[in-house]
DNA sequence: GATCGATTTCCTGCTT
DNA sequence: AAAGCAGGAAATCGAT
């Protein structure tokens, strides 16, 4: 049975990862866009269907696939908030997010590429606005925003205590790069219980920067007793390697026996727990970002709707999934299991058109009653209700 | 460690 | 012919 309110777990997996380049800054930047799709898709849809002016994906989508190792300074530690600057604010919230429990994925730092001037204003509500995206279930969107604010606020608490205080605490405001000695000094000095007292909201009793053996290890595709080393390759049966000729005999030599191919696709990492399949077109179908984009409702009536751009929502997907492998015909394969569930239904006849059934995830129709865009998301075993602005 | 659900991967055959 | 669809088979992975 779906849970389309099961949690985002902490995904461990990037902390054993080698530091990754720098975050791309727009959508261009993502390789799998590379290969102009957008384009392709936009002539061969325009005969077809409607067509839509391109619209820039917002990159916030792929925050959780984005690296955020860069934000992991620790200056914000030795400043006031009011003195963060935009890598400050993202480092503390990072941190935060991991602190209490969250994976650094669910947080879309994008959103918060702020100077604590303006971080320390923010409302609760704008906090949790900044926190929705899609890729990311509102749930724990939700909670990883309360929780933050309420950090934020305790951590402003706690300034203002110790500005009262002046004598017990002074912030080191200095280059930790050249003073690092220094600043440990100060934090010394300042004992564990000064730092459990003062710097409650922050306090990290775990050092994450430890690696734990095991994980993101590979190795265990070296040896596979069932397939020759050959025919399991990825490059093998990879669609992505073009085939030359005696790639085309071994095929008539080997044939691949059934099922997925051990240690093909992507290196074997843990993959970060998200949403299903289901709740994820859900989740664009929601969103003015992707709908009527790369996907709209058909007859939203009856919750029937068509993909634009099939490989881009499987690219999504993939994304989502850490998984660069993953195609419109896998991604559908994926849709087609929820059949048997009710979950999904076909739509005979109508190509790259598919139908929530009566057991797929309840969507209310935007209250249009309010002022602004309301979207009322009730999973099957919670509700939230989540205003998009 | 066993089990389970939800995929992921690859396949064959069919339809549009 | 190419793309999409349907569903079988088996592997994988996270959760319990």
């Amino acid at each position: 049975m779906i849970d389309y309110a099961r949690p985002y777990d902490q995904n461990m997996c990037d902390l054993y990862l080698p530091p990754a380049p720098p975050a791309p800054a727009r959508l261009d930047d993502f390789q799998v866009f590379k290969k102009g799709t957008a384009y392709i898709y936009g002539s061969y849809y325009s005969n077809t269907y409607e067509t839509y002016p391109e619209q820039e994906l917002d990159t916030a989508v792929y925050h959780n696939l984005v690296t955020s190792r860069e934000y992991r300074r620790e200056e914000w530690r030795y400043k006031v908030v009011a003195d963060w600057n935009e890598d400050d604010t993202v480092s503390w919230i990072i941190d935060a997010a991991q602190t209490v429990g969250f994976s650094e994925y669910d947080v879309p730092y994008y959103n918060f590429k702020v100077p604590g001037s303006v971080l320390r204003m923010m409302k609760r509500e704008e906090i949790l606005r900044n926190m929705m995206v899609v890729n990311v279930d509102q749930m724990v969107s939700s909670r990883l925003a309360d929780a933050i604010f309420e950090r934020l606020q305790s951590r402003l608490s706690e300034e203002q205590y110790r500005e009262r205080d002046t004598s017990v605490f002074r912030y080191v405001e200095s280059d930790p790069y050249q003073h690092t000695e220094t600043v440990q000094t100060v934090l010394d000095l300042d004992s564990l219980d000064h730092r459990n007292r003062l710097y409650a909201s922050d306090y990290r009793p775990n050092d994450s920067s430890v690696p734990v053996p095991g994980a993101c290890d590979s190795s265990d595709d070296a040896e596979d007793v069932f397939r020759s080393s050959e025919t399991a390759s990825p490059e093998y049966y990879g669609s992505d390697v073009s085939k030359s000729g005696d790639e085309d005999d071994k095929r008539k030599c080997f044939k691949r026996p059934p099922g997925r191919p051990k240690g093909s696709g992507r290196k074997v990492c843990k993959r970060p727990r998200s949403v299903s399949v289901p709740e994820f077109l859900r989740n664009l179908l929601l969103d003015s970002r992707y709908n009527p984009s790369i996907i709209k409702w058909e007859d939203r009536s009856v919750k029937k709707f068509r993909f634009i751009k099939p490989d881009e929502v499987a690219k999504l997907w993939g994304m989502l999934k850490n998984n660069s492998n993953m195609t419109f015909e896998k991604f559908s394969r994926a849709m087609r299991y929820h059949y048997k569930q009710s979950v999904l239904v076909s739509v005979p006849t109508a190509r790259l058109v598919y139908q929530f059934g009566p057991k797929g995830p309840d969507i209310s129709t935007a209250n249009s009653s309010c002022g602004q865009t309301c979207v009322t998301i009730k999973s099957e075993t919670d509700a939230t209700e989540i205003v998009y602005s």
